[in-house]
DNA sequence: CTCGCATCTGACAACGTTGTCCAGGCTCTA
DNA sequence: TAGAGCCTGGACAACGTTGTCAGATGCGAG
């Protein structure tokens, strides 16, 4: 039985640890080999009998379809690959989680990335994905040019952004209405009395912080309201910075009666340092937290649907796979102001 | 050019969308296909004249190998699979994210997977990542039976579990000390005071949550204290359903005085439950949580290092393709009693 | 000037699967 | 009983890459 003697000729103990292939079912079964295909695909034109005898071999072999082979031969990997910024990130849990239900609703995997927020490492793993020829990408961007991507998309890997918008190419982009939500956050602080508000916020060179600040100056601007450059602190990210940024806006002869935070990191901060102090101020924060009706007062914020975001991405992700897109679209979900207390306190000054 | 026909002979638009391959290259850089691939892989044997044609063949057409071909020639994916529960579940980002940094240090990527605690889709899953050919895979177990990854073992998957034992096969095991921390935590209750402390847990059918019973049956036991059965309540999970097993161990003739809570979602119920509560009541929760430290009083937890619990399972894993590691083995690690108010109130009674 | 050696290059097969196409056997009808 | 048509099964090539091996090229030494 030569089929025998070519199994036999590897090298012993490498490649896949000698995984049973067709071949070798169709032999054991004593069947042509593209019988075992037709099979193991549940395609047509097979006789029970010779279905009975190729299925007992597949599983005296614990024979598995071997996709990689698979995927060369169709083109279509299905799967899709996600590059977000950080798994651990509470924000990213419920988006990424989204995705993979829309993925498995049209039978595919999801292959996840982190970019740590370096536009390099970004880079670097939406090409990585790209050379296993997933289907589809959806990145949430690190850095602000993308056009290393253009071959890509070219060759018709569908590509949807999330979170942010691309860099120096088009292409679709869901976002969150980061402005329409910072600025109706704010003038829900003025709608109660506020005047003085700081705003906390990420660097400016991200895109949602900067709208978010956008979002802030025209709330204040439609109150005529004249804003002090101590009560905004831009690209603070450490606790210990946000920390010293707020007790310096709180301190001074003009202390702020509010703020609003640009994200849930700051948040958390300016709640650790609004808990230690002596008079009452009033926070808004854009994100949700988990728990935050349990503080005291109840955190009012600025919620964004991560998993509404994820879903909408990979949804037109799969209608550009199916064709029925044709032109890029940038999508912006709306947001939505949650009153807990905190941020309905009144100035105290 | 006999090229360049067999390229157009192909049905327009399918595959890749007509990336081009190696031997397009070749044609372009009028070398031949070999060189292509030492180039672009880096081997040695390549003038610097001729890398440079090449180099520019690739640039100008775009060309991005294929790693679907690769694997198929290599036998490996340099790729690893994960499947876990729910990757919206706070518990679990940090557990992946660990997962994903140890692989990238292995140059491999990551395929996520939820299982949403349905074993029939856990067990789908992890084939649908073997027949992907993965390297290894990390499975948190759904189901309690996992005899039916035995010939994916035999055949050289690497396979790690984490959180909660394989069932049925013998494998390599990473969990937390479940039984210790709850015997512990309960034992911080008992030593400031309590004497009536209720428990409310997952199904016992999950082992993690039978662990967590048995720490408090041990340490309950250990003080000479009778469980009244009332002081128990399993396999909650739905919010509604806690909120009322806790009001009821709330209420009656022999109250409790504090609650160990076997789960962060079931701590979370419960805490919302105690906020309404005139008496105070004592908690401990296994799990931590996210702002724990702000809430009133705070929250004090048994917590387990879910990072952790990732990266020791994603290097036991590679430690096995490295061959280093023989027997399977479980480990176990410690978990932290994190003292903040909520876990040393005195019993009001 | 020719031989030998080292270096660089390319032809070819193989990886495991699926699509195409044809052969053989069967049934049904005339 | 012979011919037509259908159904099942199998041979073969192709997908894009890498490993093997042999051929070509250039150089220096005899």
């Amino acid at each position: 039985m030569p089929e025998t003697t070519r199994r036999a000729d590897r090298l012993p103990g490498t490649r896949y640890g000698n995984r049973p292939t067709m071949k070798d079912v169709a032999a054991r079964a004593g069947v042509g080999l593209k019988t075992v295909s037709r099979v193991v695909n549940g395609e047509p034109g097979v006789t029970p009998d010779t279905e009975r005898r190729v299925q007992e071999a597949i599983d005296a072999l614990g024979f598995r379809r071997n996709d990689s082979a698979r995927v060369l031969r169709k083109g279509r990997t299905a799967s899709i690959g996600l590059v977000l910024e950080d798994l651990a990130d509470p924000f990213y849990g419920p988006l990424s989680r989204a995705v993979e239900e829309v993925a498995r609703a049209h039978g595919a995997l999801l292959i996840n990335g982190s970019s740590a927020e370096d536009p390099e490492r970004e880079q670097e793993l939406a090409l990585a994905l790209c050379a296993r020829r997933v289907d589809g990408l959806v990145v949430i961007p690190a850095g602000d040019d993308h056009r290393y991507l253009e071959p890509e998309i070219r060759a018709g890997v569908a590509t949807v952004f999330v979170d942010r918008p691309a860099g120096r190419i088009d292409a679709d982009v869901v976002l969150s209405d980061n402005y329409g939500g910072a600025r109706g956050g704010v003038a829900h602080l003025i709608a109660h009395g506020h005047r003085r508000i700081g705003f906390i916020g990420d660097m400016p060179r991200i895109h949602t912080a900067a709208e978010r600040l956008r979002g802030y100056r025209a709330a204040m601007e439609d109150a005529g309201i004249t804003v002090e450059g101590h009560w905004m602190s831009l690209g603070v990210t450490s606790p210990d910075r946000v920390r010293r940024a707020a007790e310096e806006m709180l301190s001074g002869t003009d202390p702020v009666t509010a703020i609003f935070t640009g994200n849930n990191r700051v948040t958390v901060t300016v709640i650790r340092v609004l808990a230690e102090h002596s008079r009452p101020v009033a926070l808004v924060g854009f994100d949700d937290i988990e728990l935050a009706d349990l503080l005291q007062p109840g955190l009012t914020v600025v919620a964004q649907d991560s998993a509404a975001l994820g879903r909408t991405a990979a949804e037109r992700l799969f209608r550009q796979l199916d064709g029925t897109l044709v032109a890029p679209e940038r999508i912006e979900l709306p947001t939505r102001l949650i009153t807990r207390g905190s941020g309905e306190l009144p100035p105290a000054d």
